[in-house]
DNA sequence: TTATTTTTTTGACATAAGTCAATGCAGACC
DNA sequence: GGTCTGCATTGACTTATGTCAAAAAAATAA
């Protein structure tokens, strides 16, 4: 397991722990390896643990009961999921699934609380985690409803090209039907916008490749969130 | 502070904890009295702490920049707020402001962390708590996203229900504004989808008391969020 | 390569919900 | 009692977005 010190030491969750944690972590760490469009839990299961992804896309979703499915979050390599019923002793609010080939560290639930008891600094840094992810979420929900499509596009966008470091060429990385879900709408309607955009020069798609041609307008239509008022330039 | 024993052992937050970390908790705590209508804290301010309200009712809420506002939660008594940003060492994601006069204790971000480092237990519960709020968040998020407003209405009804156990009548105990807000929409189609819903009998409005008539067509429509499939009946 | 499946785009249409504006109603206060 | 102010309702209208269906494009497999 000691093939995955750096990137454990580099996750949220642990970031900043003294060296012998991570090797205790690494102990109770088991590798889990999934193909792709597995499920790996679903809404209602024990949340005996959590995981840290190595590689791979995992998506979490929830669905409506006529099969509508809203992507909460997609997570990459690095990143921690499932924590939530770990602590709460609850099942988990929703499912996961992978969306490529995938490898994720699995912690047991009853290692991470003894390891916790015994190390509070630790406890102190998964409450910051846990406190981002409550972040997170409150800006999710500003998003969905307060701004109207266009807007979360273009918030979304901007997000990408922070994280990427990048401010040309953004890359997707997901499916352009998957992106309509995270973002709360259809295809249909992620389509007609995307072009919308394009015709406004805001941006350029190509594919998963999504040039920014105008910042700043963008910018403009994630406050706003309106693109009307974006088309009476 | 002893006067408040009781109900700092029964909140959320610190429930099961031995008394004397209560005893410490009362410590550090200070009493805020607010009249109503006070801002407590604003999007953007240091989180040098948090709030356990002990009377009174206190909204946190987003604004979106033409000033429409979204309600993330209405706190009671005995419920903990602003605890996101005292573990991830940010600022506040959102504002509180009191509804009616309203009276808090506030605990210092440094003195919850010294305590914390003393006692692991406490922080396996705080890190429960949070869990829990993720988990509510991700059904709002859902709820945003899935279903339609009358849906979002009956399941906002049928947990009034459960929370003030009665099965009949309810009191909204919040203006009619403030809960089109909590349910991001807007006065005008709140008030159209109460006259609907009561026009099929489903319920029965006078003032902030709603009569539950039908429980297992909210319940229906909880689950399908279309109001359309009641209609038909 | 060709064939087959999946994803994306486009069009016509239906509808939920927001905007604007006017009116009605109730409690607070003089 | 009357006036005032905030809240709630109603109506006419606009618009964003969902639905359904088909075509086009892209990705994948044979």
């Amino acid at each position: 397991m000691t093939k995955y010190f750096e990137l454990i030491s580099q996750t949220i969750l642990f970031k900043g722990l003294p060296d012998q944690h991570i090797d205790e972590l690494l102990k109770i760490a088991r590798e889990k390896d999934f193909v792709k469009n597995v499920l790996i839990f679903t809404e209602g299961d024990n949340g005996d643990g959590f995981y840290i992804n190595v590689e791979g896309l995992v998506k979490i979703f929830k669905l409506s009961p006529e099969g509508k499915e809203q992507i909460l979050h997609i997570f990459g390599p690095g990143e921690p999921y499932g924590e939530v019923p770990v602590f709460s002793g609850q099942t988990f609010p929703a499912n996961a699934e992978t969306l490529s080939k995938c490898r994720s560290l699995f912690f047991p639930r009853k290692a991470i609380v003894n390891l916790i008891t015994e190390n509070p600094s630790i406890a102190l840094n998964m409450l910051a985690v846990l406190s981002l992810r409550l972040r997170q979420f409150t800006v999710q929900v500003e998003n969905l409803s307060l701004k109207e499509v266009p807007g979360r596009l273009a918030a979304h966008l901007l997000i990408l090209s922070i994280e990427q470091d990048k401010t040309d060429t953004i890359n997707l990385n997901i499916s352009k039907s998957q992106l309509a879900s995270l973002l709360g709408t259809i295809p249909e309607t992620l389509s007609r916008i995307l072009s919308k955009m394009a015709g406004q020069n805001l941006i350029d798609v190509q594919g998963r490749k999504i040039k920014l041609l105008d910042i700043e307008g963008l910018e403009m239509l994630a406050q706003t969130g309106r693109i009307a008022d974006i088309e009476k330039l």
